[in-house]
DNA sequence: CCGGGCCGCATTTTT
DNA sequence: TGCGGCCCGG
């Protein structure tokens, strides 16, 4: 229960009001997040007599972070409310794909593409995916080009999706058709596309729309400014379909993704959707993050806005004091390089002096230091500025993963088969890494079995199998080049200074990992190997080099105490004690508007509606927003500053903004100073300490799995990103599950199935994206997959009367930030007479040992969300192994598994805070563990690889 | 003080 | 490819 005193009138108001729809406008810091968590808890309460439960609300965000955040919030608001892993809290296009798969069929088997993995899909099959189709309005006879215009061709396919339009001319319609047609060939969506099947789904009379009617009755949506035309459309046929209430959250002068189709009209204009008396519109305007003159200060810019929601302002909650001329500063350099290092003597200065928030005064520290930038270009010379004062920053947008020495080590693995590199070369590149403790002999060893991997002239083999990544593996496995190899322990200080190297090689080769596994999940199936290799490294070359940022210091299960440097885009949502802005100069804020071919060389104009929004507006209202979000990043502390950049002559005056900000004024003193340099050394220092951040962590039970067997192996693969060899015969196991899947959902229904409907369903669910064309391995996987279902559906079909859930999603919430999630396959209920017995079942394929001690894990764990679900405790588990078509002999499941299960959980937790990834000693994990020839423990146990 | 023409330079990013 | 700056000529 919820106690609405800690809340303010409006808020209370906004928690309060649910027989209407809803718009909170709720400006930077005003407690937006809290207030939807307070509204979710007090609409679940049954003894406020809503008759609300889970699955009636779902809540939209603009990012998984963001969702992680609001449904822990709630979490920790609802307290021990059963059923909560039924409430949907996630994004937009999160939600369509769970609607999507949950409902019909023949999505099941689809999995999503990323950016990324899209253009590497689009320009394998240029022929076929209609981007020949696409022409320059003003020649005819241009159109797009392989591999150089794939970025626009996704640019232009999106637009014409995602906006409202008129109808659109013969060649580029037939370009979407082929587009998406060639997708759905193998199985893949990309984002749109998701957003577009579930609105087709909804406006006819699905399952989906069905399921919709029944269950939504509050529809929450939250950084409404940011929605574009097709989630506003999405979002009104849920409302339409459904008949729920609309809530809608967010801030019209925060709408900063124009850029992306998102517009602020539609929160703006929300009140005009409905009837006057159907909505109401509650403002949250007492900012309580920042002092006033931070709020004084953005609120002046933000009103030279005219598109923005009349007669609102931001007052000041006064959690924060304003100490003028000393908190909001904004200086003039001669030089950009004069400018970056006032910027590092600034962070210098302000170390450890005092600031207080939720009641404690502490000093300032390093991570509560942000640096906002508009352009990434910006953050070369400032990063250079802090090394040079040692100031510890991090950065997610710097591109110099291929620029470290040891991945252009293992990329040379690659050029060296390609031919491109001499085998001595490639040798110094391994040796001359920092500290490593490579033998020289494993190496030629190594390279010795490298060499048998040149792809082979002619390329006859029909069945062959030609894996970069197990190329990387084997080579480091042989070489014996792990993760120990780059630490010296002669000494403490070399210790610990190699050490945290290490992590860092490791690190980056696992991004290396990731980028092989990337390129080759679209291109596993290459018509060669030598074509593989070749497109690889072309892929590298000219699209992986500018698109992975290193990372390290950006992994979730690490904290650094440092700066951060980021763009005021990603800095939405976030708050910091102390925020600099530096570069403040016209073109760069408000920037200005960029050459080159686009997408309206190809597209006309006339066809998008409010097609201007996609191209920024003359009046620079959207950088204004910009600028407003970047300063309501503040708490207290503000730094502007300008500098004429010698060597670019669009960055020498200074930007416009300035003005308008000079004239901020609290009373008759203006709040933006200039060229006062405050160095705060008149000021006591206090003891620095960084804020208490809490981290939300979502665990799965197979990262659970991995903490459980191995430390070391967690961090392979969750902390470094190491991923697994890709092979044709992968898709098995997802082929089985989804098949069972459909069999027994409809035989929930009562569907009686004949054996061409089973077929149907293996046809329709089994999927092995990796076979190679000329495999013969095709009929042998299919056949298998046929039998087992068959056999199976046959085995059990009597018993689908007993079916309780089918693929129902569970958690379970260990603590204040973490949260275990997790799906069961099937739970059985057999009884009568109000006498009841639950049976949690897993299904694994033959593969997969179902007697393991860590199965038994799995299930007690989803015993757990089970009770957290219902309330009960079931009376079993159990496995099913497919393969063999064996059931298991239920196991009697008893309240000590699940509190065994409990505090095993609370260690892992505790193991992943510590960080302490200690390698298994149990010989026989390491014997089955697939990661083993990345691991040291390899060759003490003397484990042959398996080849 | 203006316009013509040449020259240097070139976003933001989540799903 | 097209923008904004800047120089130059009228």
């Amino acid at each position: 229960m919820i106690n609405l005193t800690n809340y303010s009138p409006n808020q209370q108001d906004a928690i309060l009001t649910n027989d209407k729809h809803l718009r909170i406008v709720a400006c930077a810091g005003s407690g937006k997040t809290t207030t939807v968590a307070g509204k979710v808890a007090y609409l679940l309460d049954p003894s406020n007599g809503f008759d609300v439960s889970p699955e009636n609300i779902i809540a939209f965000t603009y990012t998984e972070k963001a969702a992680a955040e609001l449904k822990n919030k709630i979490l920790n608001n609802v307290g021990r409310h059963r059923g909560m892993a039924n409430m949907y809290i996630g994004t937009i296009h999160g939600w369509c794909l769970k609607a999507l798969q949950e409902n019909e069929y023949e999505y099941q088997s689809f999995s999503v593409l990323d950016e990324i993995k899209l253009k590497l899909f689009i320009d394998k099959h240029y022929d076929t995916i209609g981007m020949k189709e696409i022409k320059k309005l003003s020649n005819h006879s241009v159109s797009l080009r392989r591999f150089i215009d794939t970025s626009l061709f996704v640019k232009i396919m999106d637009i014409i999706r995602e906006s409202d339009r008129q109808e659109l001319p013969e060649s580029i319609s037939r370009a979407k058709i082929q587009y998406e047609r060639t997708l759905k060939s193998k199985k893949y969506f990309d984002f749109s596309m998701i957003m577009e099947k579930a609105m087709e789904c909804m406006e006819l009379s699905s399952n989906l729309s069905a399921r919709i009617k029944n269950d939504i009755k509050y529809l929450i949506v939250d950084e409404y400014q940011d929605i574009n035309p097709i989630q506003e459309r999405l979002i009104n046929k849920i409302q339409e379909v459904s008949q729920c209430k609309l809530v809608v959250v967010g801030d019209d002068d925060q709408n900063i993704y124009q850029w992306r189709g998102s517009n602020n009209r539609y929160i703006i204009d929300f009140e005009s959707k409905f009837e006057v008396s159907a909505t109401k519109s509650i403002p949250l305007s007492t900012n309580y993050r920042s002092s006033e003159g931070i709020i004084k200060l953005a609120e002046t810019l933000i009103s030279n806005n005219q598109r923005r929601i009349p007669n609102k302002e931001m007052e000041s909650g006064g959690l924060q004091t304003f100490t003028k001329g000393q908190d909001i500063l904004y200086n003039r350099y001669d030089s950009v390089s004069d400018e970056n290092e006032a910027l590092a003597n600034y962070i210098d200065n302000i170390l450890g002096v005092p600031f207080t928030s939720d009641g404690e005064t502490r000093g300032i520290t390093f991570s509560d230091i942000s640096i906002l930038l508009r352009t990434w270009n910006k953050a070369e010379t400032i990063v250079e500025a802090l090394e040079r004062h040692k100031i510890p920053y991090i950065t997610a947008g710097v591109n110099q993963l291929f620029e470290t020495r040891e991945i252009e080590a293992a990329l040379g693995l690659f050029t060296y088969l390609y031919g491109d590199l001499d085998r001595p070369e490639l040798e110094n590149l391994w040796l001359n890494l920092p500290n490593n403790k490579i033998d020289p002999e494993k190496l030629e060893k190594a390279l010795d079995d490298l060499d048998s991997k040149f792809p082979k002239l002619p390329e006859v083999d029909t069945n062959w199998e030609y894996s970069l990544q197990g190329i990387l593996w084997d080579f480091m496995s042989l070489a014996e080049i792990y993760e120990d190899s780059f630490i010296d322990d002669t000494n403490t200080d070399l210790f610990q200074r190699t050490k945290e190297r290490a992590e860092i090689i490791f690190f980056n080769l696992g991004r290396f990992s990731q980028v092989i596994n990337d390129f080759e999940e679209i291109n596993f199936n290459s018509s060669s190997p030598s074509f593989h290799l070749f497109s690889f490294l072309s892929f590298i070359n000219y699209v992986a080099r500018d698109y992975y940022p290193e990372g390290w210091l950006n992994n979730p299960y690490t904290t650094p105490n440092a700066v951060q440097i980021m763009t005021i885009h990603q800095a939405k949502g976030l708050e910091f004690p102390v925020v600099l802005i530096p570069g403040l100069n016209n073109n760069y804020l408000p920037s200005k508007k960029r050459g080159g071919l686009n997408v309206w060389h190809f597209l006309d104009r006339q066809l998008i509606e409010e097609q201007s929004r996609y191209e920024g507006d003359p009046d620079k209202e959207d950088e204004r927003r910009l600028l407003y979000v970047a300063l309501t990043r503040s708490q207290k502390f503000l730094l502007l500053s300008q500098a004429p950049d010698l060597n670019n002559r669009l960055y020498k005056v200074e930007s416009d903004y300035i003005q308008e900000l000079t004239r901020a004024k609290i009373g008759s003193f203006p709040i933006l100073i200039s060229d006062h340099r405050q160095d705060f050394s008149s000021l006591t220092k206090i003891d620095q300490k960084a804020k208490e951040k809490v981290k939300n962590i979502a665990l799965d039970f197979t990262t659970l799995k991995d903490i459980f067997e191995c430390p070391y192996r967690f961090k392979l693969i969750s902390v470094f990103g190491f991923r697994y060899p890709l092979n044709q015969r992968m898709g098995v196991g997802r082929s089985f599950h989804n098949c069972l899947m459909e069999i027994h959902k409809r035989g929930k229904e009562g569907e009686s199935l004949s054996k061409e409907e089973v077929n149907e369903i293996v046809d329709r669910q089994t999927h092995f994206p990796y076979l190679t064309n000329s495999t013969i391995l095709k009929p042998r996987l299919w056949d298998k997959v046929r039998k087992n279902v068959e056999e199976y559906y046959e085995d059990t079909k009597d018993d689908f009367s007993q079916i309780e859930f089918v693929e129902q999603d569970i958690q379970y919430k260990v603590d204040e930030s973490i949260l275990v999630l997790g799906r069961i396959d099937l739970i059985k209920k057999v009884g009568s007479d109000g006498k009841y017995e639950t049976t949690i079942i897993e299904f694994k394929s033959d593969e997969e040992s179902a007697d393991l001690p860590i199965t038994k894990d799995q299930l007690k764990l989803y015993a757990l969300g089970h009770r957290e679900l219902t309330g009960e405790i079931a009376d079993y588990i159990m496995t099913y192994v497919i393969g063999e078509n064996k059931v298991k002999t239920p196991e009697k499941l008893y309240e000590s598994d699940l509190n065994s299960i409990e505090s095993k959980i609370r260690d892992a937790v505790d193991l992943i805070w510590s960080e302490k990834f200690l390698r298994t000693e149990e010989k026989k994990t390491c014997e089955e563990c697939f990661q083993i020839r990345l691991c040291s423990k390899r060759v003490q146990h003397d484990i042959k690889v398996k080849r």
